[in-house]
DNA sequence: GTCTATAAGACGATAGAC
DNA sequence: GTCTATCGTCTTATAGAC
């Protein structure tokens, strides 16, 4: 396979394991089977493999942030966002020293801004308190219910439809 | 003020800021405006420091995993328990680097078998998908939206009501 | 594309003076 | 209870051979 993409996933599952300042470049090279110089071939520093890692993960997210759909199917592209870059996600959102060198290089949009113009968008516009809070906790069903069902092994077809029932009825007013 | 609070209060900002394995002894030390020897005269290492820090929320929580309370008491108890450890909570919960070094320290109980108690406790016994999926959506809305209200300053009193509501009713049979 | 070797400094932790 | 000084190790990253 292609030496980068194995870089990735090994990184990608040391800093979920270890978070991104407790994995070390020597570490991530050991588990390749190569040496840190020949890392250094494909990747110019670490945060760079960080950065390629959260890449693609980000641009989706950021996609349902900009997304004009109804709540409901916002919420099961969260479900299912989630799901596909399981421990990325996880490293990206999760990991205080991740977040923090991914702010410093200040890339389009951090994490914790997509997540908020998320929100907003579930809230609608000028929100009461009930909304706003319904928007959150809809979202945090979504996303860490899912995390927590995907994390031993796949997320059932019958697991995602519950979970996004109740992130749905979540945001219901009544 | 007592220097070993003081230390702990430090370390508390800086693990949620940088995570545990991004902070160093020197960055604490320097906050304090000692020395790092200083700091080894109030704790044997740096584990210790994380050890001291989680120490009472992990009881806090430890206590609502034995609960026999009403879903409704518990979830209540959540939200008031991760509002009062707020950065203590984020740290312990939400940084790889301290929950692995916390596991290898294998203390009486850590943060996920924690969590999957009060889950548990939640869902009932012999609990169905849809039960189970619920209970950790209930848990998700009491956790993640106190630490997304309280993050800003304090959790109001409307607040608090309104995330036990979403709560609650996460877990309602209908 | 991967190697050996090494730079230059940060790291956790300790010894011993005061 | 805090200091200076230091040890040994690990860290990111580079130079240059193959």
């Amino acid at each position: 396979m292609d030496t980068r993409q194995r870089i990735l996933e090994i990184a990608r599952d040391l800093f979920a394991e270890q978070g991104y300042a407790g994995t070390s470049i020597a570490h991530i090279a050991g588990k390749l089977g190569t040496t840190k110089a020949a890392l250094y071939y494909h990747f110019s520093s670490k945060v760079e493999i960080l950065s390629a890692l959260v890449e693609e993960p980000l641009a989706a997210y950021a996609r349902l942030a900009e997304s004009r759909a109804a709540p409901a199917e916002i919420l099961a592209a969260v479900i299912d966002t989630t799901a596909t870059y399981l421990n990325t996600a996880e490293a990206l959102s999760s990991d205080p020293s991740a977040r923090l060198v991914l702010r410093e290089r200040a890339q389009e949009l951090g994490a914790d801004e997509i997540n908020a113009a998320i929100v907003a968008t579930l809230a609608g516009p000028r929100p009461s308190v009930k909304q706003r809070v319904r928007a959150h906790a809809a979202y945090a069903v979504a996303k860490h219910a899912t995390l927590s069902f995907a994390g031993n092994g796949e997320l059932s077809a019958r697991e995602r439809e519950e979970i996004l029932a109740v992130a749905v009825r979540a945001m219901d007013a009544h």
